[in-house]
RNA sequence: GCCGAUGUAGCUCAAUGGUAGAGCACAGCUUUCGUAAAGCUGAGGUUGAGGGUUCGACUCCCUCCAUCGGCUCCA
């Protein structure tokens, strides 16, 4: 007899072998119907799998997160079996699930296009609707082996997994796959579906294997669901820092400098003003400024290892028989003006700060927009001191990220912490104690962060902030990185205390990372309605005719010379036509002037992104918007 | 770099082998208007570049460049 455990506490008793489909209908009708799979013990399983002793049990449905997530596999399960139908050569190769959908990895001759999204679709309505059971079928290692004997992936997978049971489900006749399961009962229940993109993947994600075709899908509980996921794809693409770029004059790419951005005028008063910010923030916080030769001797690059570890992100030029390399990163230069005089231990720890411009040589195919890009400014700076004074610099440059992110709105990043890559140098010993360094300071600091094993920078471990642009495509910001190879290879030396020379350790950070790609998510963050210290266009006058064009004149000279940007519209338009524009622009505020204003010294206030208007003094309005500027408020007030 | 797609006016997009077009933006004129786009006229193009097929190519083929979606790599 099994004795089941509800979650809500109570206990259900069964023979041995009661399915949980069958426990799921005694609990109630609707349950059962709703029913994908099934929680034993804490361990998903099939709607037909057996209860057997005593257990606990929960009934995943499709408005659970992991009943969503079932139904998703299982969709991908079905456009396999489409695929398959459509191209009996394909070779299934790997479909897991991913965020919002699912994708198939296929290994095919021919290109599966999109055009062929379509067909693909209608085969899957079709097993869809012939509502065909998904059994599964459990084998033992040995006898799994010989069922895809002929199939080098499937062998692949079977090497891959855990245990000795291995098990393959089946949609009716004519088509089975590995896989670990658990599925939805039938092929009827993988929800509203859409065949998304194709793309290709490297098997086992190793360029230097062979290129699949990766089939992306996305299904949901309901046909609103779908659509309503597409639709904030839609949205999301309006705000993506690219199109804003263009319609709001921001910056370009030209094929001339594929990778290099153009700041234009709008543009360069959001950079400026990140910039001013900064520099402020980092004053506050005890860093001084340097600024170092973008082109080096190429000898510089052998010392600092760049050579050997990085050379194929470099760019290189020969000036007058002298080989030349274009910085990649600001170290090496930061070094040798370190090394241009004497210390002294009690001038650490000293925060060096560098707005640097780096060049580096991206592959074709990796550049995106302003996030990344070949060339970029790094808000970088290299903190000297000694081995006592690492943990409490780290945790001061953390509190240092955390302020400058706050002002600009940022709350949502993770934190990783990336350890040991294949090529590196300095000792194991080293890398053990800055790993743990890092670590210390993150624990202090009780922030939570994931492992990146072995993607650390060449030279040693970092913590990475990191942020999602607008279709949830993650970036790293800033970074933290630990160097005790750099100082000893450049010869670096502080004299200490006792009068002997020793070797400093070397932090290098950036906080914004990349001031480039940090503008670009930035625009994404606010959709390009940049808050008022930001926004290149803080207010536009508009007056209601040509009859009132000389008191907006005046207003906008009166708000220009209070330092406030300030546009004017004195076209020949309507005020409606005025007022929509300046809407699309994303200018903050809207002061719209006619002879009422004129008459009584005032202007007519309405806010970005509203349709009330309210009537300020001038003086009144002047001091509102600079409190709000100086207070860096996200919204715009009123 | 790899796989696939795309490239037409400043921008967004039409034109399926037979004279390259629209909306917005731009210029001129009309209009002088009270809160999300007034009207007329005009200008604007070696259709990404180069080669090929053809009587004829935006359209078909090849090479290259750039961009987009992924993979790999990275700030």
């Amino acid at each position: 007899m099994a004795k089941i455990e509800l979650p809500d506490g109570s206990i259900l008793e069964a023979a041995d072998g009661t399915t949980v489909q069958d426990i799921a209908e005694r609990i109630g009708a609707g349950l059962a119907k709703a029913a994908v799979a099934g929680r034993v013990n804490g361990r998903l399983v099939d709607l037909s799998s057996a209860v057997n002793g005593r257990v606990k049990l929960s009934i995943i449905t499709d408005k659970d997160e992991e009943g969503l997530e079932i139904m998703r596999h299982s969709c991908a399960h079905v456009m396999a079996e489409a695929i398959c139908s459509i191209w009996p050569d394909a070779k299934l190769v790997y479909g897991p699930t991913v965020r919002d959908g699912f994708y198939y990895d296929i290994d095919l001759d021919e290109a599966i296009r999109p055009e062929d999204f379509e067909r693909i679709e209608q085969k899957m309505s079709e097993i869809a609707g012939a509502d065909k059971p998904m059994e599964r079928i459990e084998l033992s290692r040995t006898k799994a082996l010989e069922r895809v004997a002929d199939d080098s992936y499937k062998i692949d997978n079977i090497n891959r997994a855990d245990g000795d049971v291995i098990s393959f489900y089946s949609h009716g006749a004519g088509f089975e796959d590995l896989c670990r399961g658990p599925h939805v009962p039938s092929t009827g229940r993988v929800g509203n579906f859409k065949v998304m993109s194709v793309a290709g993947a490297y098997w086992h994600g190793d360029a230097s294997e062979k290129m699949l075709q990766r089939v992306y899908g996305t299904t949901w509980r309901t046909k609103k669901e779908l659509d309503d996921y597409l639709a904030m794809l839609e949205e999301a693409k309006k705000r993506d820092h690219r199109v804003l770029g263009k319609q709001l004059d921001l910056f370009s790419f030209h094929e001339e400098g594929p990778g290099f951005a153009f700041l234009h005028a709008n543009g360069m008063i959001i950079w400026n003003e990140i910039i001013d910010f900064w520099r402020s923030v980092h004053e506050k916080y005890g860093y001084v400024e340097i600024k170092t030769p973008v082109i080096l001797n190429e000898e510089l690059w052998h010392k600092s290892g760049h050579w050997e570890n990085y050379k194929e992100n470099m760019y290189f030029t020969n000036v007058d028989g002298v080989n030349y390399a274009v910085k990649p990163m600001n170290c090496p230069g930061g070094l040798l003006v370190y090394k241009s005089r004497k210390h002294s231990y009690r001038e650490f720890p000293m925060r060096v700060a560098e707005l640097g411009l780096v060049h580096r040589n991206e592959a074709s195919g990796q550049m995106h927009g302003l996030v990344r890009v070949r060339q970029f400014t790094q808000d970088d700076a290299h903190i000297f001191c000694t081995p006592k004074q690492i943990e409490s610099e780290v945790v001061g440059v953390i509190e240092l990220t955390m302020e400058l992110y706050k002002a600009f709105g940022f709350v949502d990043y993770h934190i990783e912490l990336s350890t040991k890559p294949d090529k590196h140098i300095g000792s194991d010993e080293i890398w053990e104690i800055s790993t743990d360094a890092l670590a210390k300071a993150l624990e202090h600091k009780g922030i939570e962060y994931k492992i990146n094993a072995g993607d650390g920078a060449f030279y040693g471990p970092k913590i990475d902030f990191h942020i999602e642009d607008c279709l949830k495509r993650s970036w790293q910001l800033g970074t933290i990185q630990l160097d005790f190879s750099m100082p000893e290879r450049f010869e670096l030396v502080y004299t200490d205390k006792d009068n002997t020379e020793k070797v400093p350790v070397m932090i290098h950070r950036a906080i914004l990372g990349s001031l480039e790609r940090f503008m670009g998510i930035l625009i994404e963050h606010y959709g390009g309605n940049m808050p008022l210290w930001l926004a290149p266009e803080q207010m536009r006058v508009l007056p209601i005719s040509e009859k009132s064009n000389d008191y907006a004149r005046k207003l906008h000279g009166r708000l220009k010379d209070v330092g406030l940007r300030c546009g004017l519209d004195a076209s020949d338009e309507k005020i409606g036509a005025k007022v929509a524009r300046a809407h699309s622009d994303k200018a903050g505020y809207m002061l719209i002037v006619g002879p009422k204003e004129a008459d009584s010294e005032t202007v007519g206030v309405r806010r970005r992104a509203s349709r009330d208007t309210k009537s300020y003094k001038i003086d009144e309005f002047i001091s509102k918007v600079k409190c709000e500027i100086a207070d860096k408020n996200v919204d715009l007030s009123l």
